[in-house]
DNA sequence: AGCACGCCGACT
DNA sequence: GTCGGCGTGCTC
């Protein structure tokens, strides 16, 4: 009965004839970009490897899917068949598909989202990745001869071997000409694929230091999979133990992958690679033009690329040739992926070359305390850069208590005497303030009426130059107001500074000197950044006024004067990363002090300069400082001693949220009860209410990870079978970075 | 996530 | 009488 049922469904729901003899005989599971963990299966007239996409009907739509498997047994109903088989073959090899498997187990996410986040927009919708590679030629014949000139000169052009188009449109050869001697049979279509794509040094590279050395040999002579922490002061030369290792891993026929942080993937940066290796190197990056990402992300996949830079999501590239793989500024927060799935490309990368069997490198001034533990327990081989390129001291520290010092809008005499003195050496100086915009309130003289954002629980920032109030929490943005509405005054007054007045005032300050403002208002991408640098590259004297942007791994030759001026907010400890992450940005702030030959000087206004975070931080190393903080993360067992989770809620009722936060809580009562599980919360999130949603968040911690990941599965399936109210949001965060 | 179906207010 | 609001429910 229940055949019958399914041949009938069979020649139901396929479009072949009666009597054709094939119908669909092949039954794939298909992998969907849609947020449900299962896999759906459809009927296909001819067989398809698992690895490749097919298009297919899905509920009224079209879908472009990934077959995961073939020849599977559906579990009931009736099957669509697919409409169309995209790839061939398979566009990634078995161990990009243990990549994705292991991502979407770990970090519990369909696996159809993850190969959505890995396939650049143009592939998730369908177009062949044929559309992507260059068309190479190559002689039939090399003896042939042609009639004209023009066509000699292509098979001129052609005699030193195969070329690509672009490469024959620079010999002068015509489109035209190219299809004549196809048509001719002169000339065909060369398979370059499987080629190695030759590459070569452009530079003679400068002679490493003995720790540069070292290291290089360290990393250069392991075999198989190994995990290093460089951790090098800032200007100690890391990027050489790069480059070295990439070299060497090109010399064994391989290819290399580089991570930076979002902010970091400028020119400059792909500078350093291309100056030094003469080879093709994929870029992927979402500023890029889509068609671009597209060749570069297939050049990866097709082995062709040897170098492959990006961003996050570079981490899901295949590479079929990976024998190393960089995380430049490891500790960075942009690794780690805040909507969608929250995955973390720097913990891939580590298991990424585990499969690969390759050396990963993770490189930092202010490494992770995650990184240092693994380092302290030696999963990672800890290598130290302790040496100052080019001889350069420490750049000497001071702490200006700004409750006993006047000031003018925020600097105080001694910072501003500072800045003269340093400019009048014609030198730079650098303002470090994180927060954008002109004032963070906006406050009425006579009543004390501040104006708030009105879909949450913060100020409104005040914008001088749009005439805005901006929230920088929710997408609300309104005009300034003049009039108080409470009692109608007129006298407002913008209370406090950021960047924006700091740069106003500056340049009241400094009329002669250019003042260069560098945050999210004027620099919205690394390309602008990049440009707005090009001055500071000059040498000039110059004052740059901007957020944390500033104090991500750029080069400023001839800052020597560092200026912090508001490091009390991240000393109010409101999580506990938070003395982590100050740590890192103030070191990696006043790092921008004196590099090169020109000693360096910060200073730093407090009005907490006795905070023993701010005196251990600035009397010794970070790597001390860090670990006093391990130590303390130990005793409390927080990660990295325990594997955490977090559980967020939001909809416009708090009732509703924390409905659903005291469900999951239930839930885990058991597993608390026993010990496996520790749970802290439900509590609101550090900003409770944003875009007009309240938001409370859940916390779990085990100290064995796999207990963790059991628990999490279940309580995702639980939450996922609910039926929840309309309108609730919620999300898992393995390994949370960020309690927002 | 989409995109349906499905029942109650203000429009031709 | 219809157009459309978004509340539940399903997708091989
Ligand atoms: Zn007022
Ligand atoms: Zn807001």
């Amino acid at each position: 009965m229940w055949l019958q049922m399914r041949i009938l469904t069979n020649s139901a729901t396929n479009t072949q004839s009666i009597g054709e003899t094939t119908l669909s005989a092949h039954t794939i599971a298909v992998a969907l970009p849609v947020p449900l963990k299962r896999n759906f299966h459809y009927l296909s007239d001819s067989a398809v490897s698992p690895g490749c996409r097919v298009r297919v009907p899905f509920s009224n739509r079209e879908l472009i899917g990934t077959v995961v498997e073939d020849n599977s047994t559906p579990h009931s109903g009736e099957l669509k068949a697919i409409i169309e088989i995209i790839d061939e073959a398979p566009f990634a090899n078995q161990r990009w598909w243990q990549l994705i498997n292991f991502t979407a187990s770990y970090y519990l996410a369909p696996i159809g989202e993850v190969i959505s986040s890995a396939l650049p927009k143009n592939l998730r919708d369908g177009r062949p990745l044929s559309n992507y590679r260059a068309d190479w030629f190559q002689l039939t014949d090399v003896n042939a001869v042609a009639k004209g000139v023009q066509q000699q000169r292509c098979l001129d052009a052609l005699r030193s071997g195969p070329m690509e188009w672009s490469q024959l449109r620079e010999a002068k050869v015509t489109r035209a000409t190219l299809k004549r001697l196809l048509e001719l049979e002169l000339v065909a279509e060369y398979d370059h694929l499987g080629a190695e794509t030759p590459c070569r040094l452009t530079q003679s590279p400068p002679e490493p230091n003995a720790e540069q050395l070292a290291a290089i040999t360290a990393i250069t002579q392991s075999t198989g999979f190994s995990s290093w922490l460089i951790d090098g002061i800032t200007g100690s030369g890391k990027t050489e133990v790069y480059l070295r290792s990439i070299e060497h891993c090109l010399a064994q026929g391989q290819q290399a992958l580089v991570l930076v942080p979002e902010i970091a993937l400028t020119p400059q940066t792909l500078e350093r690679f291309s100056a030094r290796f003469a080879t093709r190197i994929a870029v992927l990056h979402s500023g890029l033009a889509r068609g671009a990402r597209c060749e570069d992300w297939v050049s990866a996949a097709d082995g062709l690329a040897r170098i492959i830079i990006g961003t996050r999501s570079a981490i899901f590239a295949p590479i079929p040739k990976l024998g190393l793989i960089v995380v430049d500024e490891e500790h960075d927060l942009s690794y780690k992926q805040q909507d969608g799935f929250h995955y973390s490309a720097r913990d891939l990368a580590i298991v990424r070359a585990k499969h690969a069997q390759c050396p990963v490198i993770l490189g930092s001034a202010t490494p992770s305390l995650e990184s240092l533990a693994n380092a302290e327990r030696g999963a990672y081989q800890r290598l130290e850069l302790s040496a100052r390129a080019g001889g350069a001291s420490s750049p000497s520290v001071e702490l200006v208590d700004i409750r006993q010092a006047s000031r003018d809008t925020g600097l105080t005499m001694a910072a501003l005497d500072s800045i003269s003195s340093c400019l009048a050496r014609g030198e730079q100086a650098l303002v470090f303030i994180n927060r954008r915009g002109y004032s963070p309130a906006l406050m009425c003289q006579h009543c004390g009426w501040i104006a708030d954002c009105p879909a949450c629980t913060r100020h409104f920032t005040v914008h001088q130059r749009h005439q805005q109030l901006v929230c920088h929490h929710c997408d609300v943005v309104e005009p300034v107001t003049h009039r108080c509405p409470q009692c109608f005054s007129q006298q407002l007054d913008r209370v406090g500074e950021g960047t924006e007045r700091i740069e106003e005032r500056l340049i009241q300050l400094f009329p002669d000197t250019p003042t260069i403002r560098i945050d999210r208002d004027t620099t919205r991408s690394a390309q602008q950044l990049a440009e707005n640098l090009e001055l500071v590259n000059n040498g000039q004297p110059c004052i740059l006024v901007g957020t944390q942007m500033l104090a991500k791994g750029h080069h400023f030759e001839r800052v020597t004067l560092v200026v912090v001026l508001d490091i009390d907010s991240g000393l109010y400890a409101a999580d506990f990363r938070a003395p982590e992450r100050t740590g890192q940005l103030l070191t990696q702030v006043m790092g921008r002090a004196g590099r090169a030959e020109l000693a360096g000087q910060v200073l730093v206004q407090t009005s907490l300069p006795d905070h023993p975070l701010l005196q251990s931080l600035l009397s010794q190393p970070y790597r001390i400082y860090a670990s006093m903080l391990l130590a303390e993360r130990q005793r409390f067992g927080q990660p990295p001693f325990s594997a955490a989770a977090l559980l967020r809620a939001d909809h416009p009722h708090q009732h509703q949220v924390d409905q659903c936060l005291s469900l999951a809580r239930n839930f885990c009562a058991n597993a608390v009860q026993h010990g496996v599980l520790q749970c802290q919360g439900p509590m609101p999130a550090p900003l409770a209410m944003r875009n007009g949603r309240q938001r409370g968040q859940l916390w779990f911690f085990a100290s064995h990870r796999n207990k963790l990941h059991s628990a999490m599965q279940a309580l995702d399936e639980l939450l996922t079978n609910s039926k929840l109210v309309g309108g609730l949001r919620w999300s898992i965060d393995i390994d949370p970075q960020d309690s927002n």
